[in-house]
DNA sequence: TCAAGCCTGCCTACCAGTAGGTAGGCTAGT
DNA sequence: ACTAGCCTACCTACTGGTAGGCAGGCTTGA
């Protein structure tokens, strides 16, 4: 066996998953076949072999997104933590993902670039935030109905809300001078929305 | 006066124009000086002759937004509005420039790239956030005193939290399915945030 | 008044590097 | 024998950037 031709039969799988942690770090046009190429240390046309366009790739990681945040999802919903706790679990995840792994959530880093994104890709964009929001808006649902939040707007909209301030939060808080001063700018800034949200 | 050198002394100026449209269509990196050259009906290296290299383009762009958001605000400040109107235009301008005209706000544009540009600008670019806050901050911190909008929380908290809803809202409003959607899903959710804010 | 020198705007022609993508062939395991 | 994985070698298009030159207006000094 001739050491470059070595098979690998998670390769695919392989690319994904270090697609996605570029797409985090510098967004979907921000990483090529050649930088998969080189850090898999294979050739580029061994990338096109697996996805054959990049707008395939694309749609896998999409894909991949979902899996991700679904098993995120599966993680905070299995701890039988109060409605307020799991949000807080996302909070804190998604802070850490920001400002400790200094990584940008994927459906943010694709919805960043969505007028360059291959049509398919922002169906599929579409998709994910709304998982996403679906998830959040069952948990308010929750809170309310445990007397943890007050009902001042329908689950909908508070996740609506929510989600906007959080991931607005994150772009902010990334713009601070340091890494602490962004996570200090992001916890404050949420922690405030819920105040305003509890129950009193 | 040969046609192929007919002289424009504006030319600098058009240049950083056309950029700030490119820049809030497509991105910081979603245009080049090739783009800029044919759109202009010039030479790539005659581009460069005004900007030398991309990051001269790009803080000159900084510079424009800057005058740009102040311009808005000094209008939006001109008319003897109540600070939550004046809020109100804001957010009725931030809506048109979105769903109508299909740009984004550069500040918005260049912060979703932050990691990819240069050093240079990432510095300029949180100070133009910063900006725009203070703005914003000074607005609500009128409204608290004409009592059109409650304490909650202080006018710089609340700055915050404005303006990462409206900028999430923006985001996800463009990945609803048509412009009409959009822009309901943007006015629906920041009417709901100024109501809880709303003194009773 | 007229010429020298300079500046601005613009040009052609080029560079190295990278983008996404393709054709065709080798190899190892089933 | 077939296929999955990978290769070399190549393509076109485009990126930011550079070298060197030309035209014409402005300034300055003889």
């Amino acid at each position: 066996m001739s050491a470059n031709h070595a098979t690998n039969p998670n390769r695919k799988q392989q690319i994904v998953e270090l697609s996605a942690d570029l797409l985090r770090e510098k967004g979907f046009s921000g990483f090529s076949y050649q930088d998969l190429a080189k850090a898999l240390g294979i050739n580029k046309a061994s990338v096109h072999h697996h996805f054959a366009q990049k707008v395939d790739l694309g749609l896998a990681l999409c894909d991949w997104t979902e899996q991700w945040l679904q098993q995120g999802f599966d993680h905070f919903d299995a701890n039988n933590d109060s409605a307020l706790e799991r949000l807080k679990h996302y909070l804190a995840t998604a802070a850490r993902h920001t400002f400790n792994e200094h990584k940008l959530c994927p459906v943010s880093a694709l919805s960043s670039e969505l007028v360059r994104l291959p049509e398919a890709m922002q169906q599929r964009l579409a998709e994910l935030a709304d998982y996403e929001l679906n998830w959040i808006e069952k948990i308010i649902s929750d809170a309310q109905k445990n007397n943890e939040l007050n009902t001042l707007a329908s689950p909908k909209e508070m996740a609506q809300l929510f989600i906007h301030s959080c991931k607005g939060a994150l772009y902010y808080g990334r713009l601070q001078p340091s890494v602490a001063a962004g996570q200090h700018y992001f916890q404050h800034n949420m922690e405030l929305l819920l105040n305003q949200w509890r129950s009193q």
